[in-house]
DNA sequence: CGATTCCTTGAGTCCGTTCAAAGCCCGTGG
DNA sequence: CCACGGGCTTTGAACGGACTCAAGGAATCG
């Protein structure tokens, strides 16, 4: 236990965290129900909301986003099976959160009580989750604040497939255009006209079913404009 | 103690992190020393480099920033004091620290001994600081991803304004223009240009030192284009 | 007081947007 | 089984905001 927090670079103690009670049965229970399954599009939580609970998807695809008062939408993340989301530094959330497809979900209440029971596995995962979550968010600003359209999309594909651990070359877009164009900066008809240009330029290929991409050439899409540092490959 | 740790939403047993040594003289120590004094434009850690320390900014301002191989930069914070950086989750740093300003730093060992000692301040301070520092990587990505040069700009200088607590009208800016640029996903050129419309439009004035900004009219500069969600204000 | 560096300004270009329309899936119902 | 309808996606043409390139100005430092 200690070892595993020690992982992500945080004091074993950590581990002591519990408070959230740990969920017993797969399926949803009486009580506030430890599970929550939400129908695609569907919204979970709204910016402005009393943060009283958090979340781990368990199966389906989560998005948090943010609106300005003008409609402007950027979503933050795609929430995968495993991710947490939903976890405020204050009282109230500070985005809007909703299924992007239909989505089981874990509930962990926020609450000091209901300390009892918990190994410490959730207490580490929340804070690998929290880590992570920054990880992303500074690459997804690097991709914001200097990528050019095509570099957006193949760096969306490629990393949307390293996270869905997507072995083969096909892959699954659980979400819409507009989806993808908010979370990367972009229009819907930028995103249509980069992706079709990566498929000119052979690097995917697009089934008749527009929520499928091949990926054909991982290794291109990869090395658009290589990051520097840890994983610097010359 | 369970209290301020229940306050950012995490489990009072949080408080138990220890395992990161309290700093116990304001100077350098021997040792490894658990303060740091690092000279304006200096580097504190480099991507790629081992995470073995964290830091917590004394005084003075640092960023932290990413780097692609043809050399686009985007700087994804400023640190000011008290925050803390540099903290990840893999045994790697991804982002490079270097110095603003002439920063003093608090250093932490990231490894799991030396539990002892601490009272749990330090571990409330590391989730705080994590939650605080996701949130503002969130409104980041919706400045970066959806928000004009100008708004960018004003929404620039109203945080700063309100993380510097600056009270009154003048604001100093440690940084440069162009680290503003690599900030807010812009050219220098394009900073100096809505710095300018700013100023033509009464909301800031420009003194002759380009290190200073009046804010003129905090309320016009902050709502340019209003959030949604908690703190709307219609 | 000169030199350097940072910041500002100008002119022209380009990428992504906007506005508009057509194409394609897919579900529905005849 | 196929025609129809609606939403999503793609494509086209023109526009515009930020960028690029290039110079000029201002402040700071030696």
């Amino acid at each position: 236990m200690q070892t595993a927090l020690a992982a992500v670079g945080l004091p074993p103690a950590l581990a002591t965290i519990p408070q959230c009670r740990t969920p017993s049965s797969p399926v949803a229970e009486a009580k506030g129900g430890f599970r929550r399954t939400v129908p695609a599009e569907d919204e979970i939580f709204a910016d402005g909301d009393r943060a009283g609970t958090f979340y781990k998807v368990v199966s389906g695809v989560v998005r948090t986003c943010k609106l300005l008062s003008d409609g402007r939408r950027q979503i933050d993340a795609f929430h995968l099976p495993g991710d947490i989301f939903g976890l405020e530094a204050g009282a109230e959330h500070r985005v809007n959160a909703e299924a992007v497809t239909e989505a089981r979900l874990e509930v962990y209440r926020r609450e000091p009580r209901a300390l009892a029971g918990d190994d410490g596995t959730l207490a580490r995962e929340i804070v690998a989750s929290m880590l992570k979550g920054l990880e992303r968010a500074q690459d997804h600003m690097m991709l914001l604040g200097r990528k050019s359209a095509r570099e957006r999309i193949a760096t969306f594909l490629i990393t949307f497939s390293r996270r869905t651990a997507c072995t083969g070359t096909a892959m699954e877009l659980p979400m819409s255009r507009t989806d993808m164009a908010d979370h990367l900066g972009l229009t819907v008809e930028s995103v249509s006209r980069a992706v079709t240009q990566l498929e000119r330029e052979g690097l995917i290929a697009l089934p008749p079913n527009r929520r499928m991409v091949v990926l054909r050439d991982k290794a291109a899409l990869a090395r658009s404009p290589s990051d520097f540092g840890s994983r610097l490959v010359l």
